[in-house]
DNA sequence: TACGATGTGTTATAGTATAACATATAATCC
DNA sequence: GGATTATATGTTATACTATAACACATCGTA
């Protein structure tokens, strides 16, 4: 984990959240409340089956599309992003600010992943899509490889997922 | 279409195709040469069900997991690509190169998308991530919009799907 | 020809996501 | 407050995407 004390991460997330929703005028219910909880309970991507599974044995028992109503909500807000090469979900770390892209670097080995915006990327991508005279709309752009710590540590298995900070 | 004649330009794929399983060594069988070809046929990504079906209406009646094969093969020749955020196949424009990294456009309007490749990017990509101490083993860059046609032509509406060039 | 490797057929099932309609809750306006 | 509208959730069913597992066939080669 990339920080100490992980649950203070996710209440700073949290809150946060609640900020957001609250400048927006939208609203985050106790279901999307908890949904964006588990989006941020780890520093991996969450899958929406995982959420559903996770929620169903906290003694509600939402169906499908109540996870993923949630999912869209948190990312029509900004709150939460789509990897689409996992098919699973992250907590954006800076949704205050205005951003344009974010890219995605994501350890095959550990699971965890870093969301990095970088204007020099942004410019390249720009140059190479003007180029082409293309209009971009959406950019994807994922990393998968070997984070810091697992190159160091060669042989590291990824942990069982959940594990808290 | 980019192509004027676009069968001819499918005939060229498969040539290349065939080639370069030969040099390979690898066996481009009747299915996956078909299989080939239908990821050829258009300058839009295709699904692996379409494929299915359209092999289904062509007499044969496999199922998918003789299509998932097919796929597998030819993404491991480096024949096709798969883009992840549409879960959809394109053929790889330059299958001979030993590419690093391919990057896509995908017109939201037409469907149509192009191949790049960029060495301004990979550079980009390559100091960002090394900014991060991190190791990529795979890039999956993504971008959707507006291709050049589709912005001058703004109303312009997509084909249906399937349609020769 | 016998053997191992590779490719295909087949059945079943896992995993991801949404349509469609009913019901409930919240916000607004009179 | 009560009617009205908009928003959110519950529920059922189904669509779409992908793979496991095992049987059978074919190919290349010793």
């Amino acid at each position: 984990m990339q920080c100490k004390t992980h649950q203070r991460c996710v209440r700073t997330a949290l809150k946060r959240a609640e900020a957001l929703c609250r400048q927006k005028n939208a609203r985050l219910t106790p279901t999307r409340r908890r949904v964006m909880e588990l989006v941020c309970s780890g520093h991996v991507p969450i899958k929406a089956y995982d959420i559903l599974n996770q929620l169903q044995q906290e003694g509600q028992a939402p169906h499908p599309p109540t996870v993923y109503r949630a999912l869209e909500f948190l990312l029509k807000q900004g709150l939460i992003h789509r990897l689409e090469s996992l098919n699973a979900y992250v907590s954006c770390t800076h949704p205050q600010a205005p951003h344009s892209e974010c890219y995605f670097l994501v350890c095959s080995i550990c699971g965890e992943y870093q969301e990095c915006c970088s204007d020099r990327l942004n410019r390249a991508i720009g140059r190479t899509v003007k180029d082409k005279q293309f209009h971009a709309a959406r950019v994807t752009l994922e990393v998968h490889g070997r984070c810091r710590s697992c190159t160091k540590t060669t042989g590291r298995q990824a942990p069982a997922s959940g594990t808290p900070s």
